[in-house]
DNA sequence: CTTCGTGCAAAATTTTTGCACGAAG
DNA sequence: CTTCGTGCAAAAATTTTGCACGAAG
């Protein structure tokens, strides 16, 4: 965590050149994501921020997120019930471990990608029901036009 | 396409085993998921649907999909803005090939799973742009409680 | 100063729920 | 007949948007 103010400074300055504005609670939604390893809903900054900054809206989280989503210092982890949440200490796509039933989200090991569920299981001690294998991109036709 | 009436028929069978009625609106609901190569949202199949059956509710087709998924004769597709997409062909998690400029979602060769994203470019001609490999399973601790 | 971000409220979306009628078995 | 599913509408939940004030640069 010694490079975490590190971190901090560097998304600060990506900020900048952007001119966009350096907010305290920017910088509160900044620190929240960075000192989480919880995998934090929208919901849950939210809550976080408000023990500094009580006033901070929901509103002002989402366009946030919003924000760092398009920076790419958070990666969003997309749930189907809608209710997203967010890594902003590993921004690139890498697997994940959720529990059904607490909702936990802990990091895998990028090397497990070349193994299968079953190898998972083995290794991690999760019984798991299900896998989620997404690649986005564009396809061939789309890339021709 | 031959066997299609035999799943239809499986499918209906496993309805009744529940003692859920077999009614139009499942059917029609049922048949557009075994038809679409397209993995539909849930407002494609309620156009679908309506072709037939006008009448038919927005809330039916939800009601009805929560149904086959619990008896998991569809896979839902979590997508992180909340427009949910299903695959009635092969309800087993698999992995897609998710375009994210037409929104087009193929299934991709279940053997790619063990290469990494760069193989899977060259294979299929899409620009990967990202990707989501998300096991769902209980932890540890959840399996002991 | 000037522009941008915040916060509030309202709006827009999407999904869920309650209930009465009609249909399935 | 009896129970369950449908369809309508209302409700709930979530995310987005508009605007005026206040803060950052």
């Amino acid at each position: 965590m010694a490079n975490m103010q590190e971190r901090l400074d560097d998304i600060i300055a990506k900020l900048r050149l952007r001119e966009c504005r350096i907010t305290p609670q920017r910088i509160a939604i900044l620190k929240t994501f960075l000192h989480s390893e919880e995998h934090p809903s929208i919901e849950q900054v939210h809550e976080q921020v408000k023990v500094h900054f009580p006033t901070t809206s929901l509103a002002t989280v989402y366009k946030t997120v919003t924000l760092l989503k398009e920076i790419g210092e958070i990666l969003e982890i997309g749930f189907a019930d809608g209710r997203n949440r967010y890594d902003g200490n590993r921004p690139h796509p890498h697997p994940h471990l959720i529990c059904t039933r607490c909702k936990a989200i802990v990091d895998s090991d990028p090397s497990l990608l070349g193994e299968m569920a079953a190898e998972v299981e083995r290794v991690s001690g999760y019984r798991i029901e299900s896998h989620q294998l997404q690649f986005f991109g564009v396809c061939p036709a789309c890339q021709r036009s």
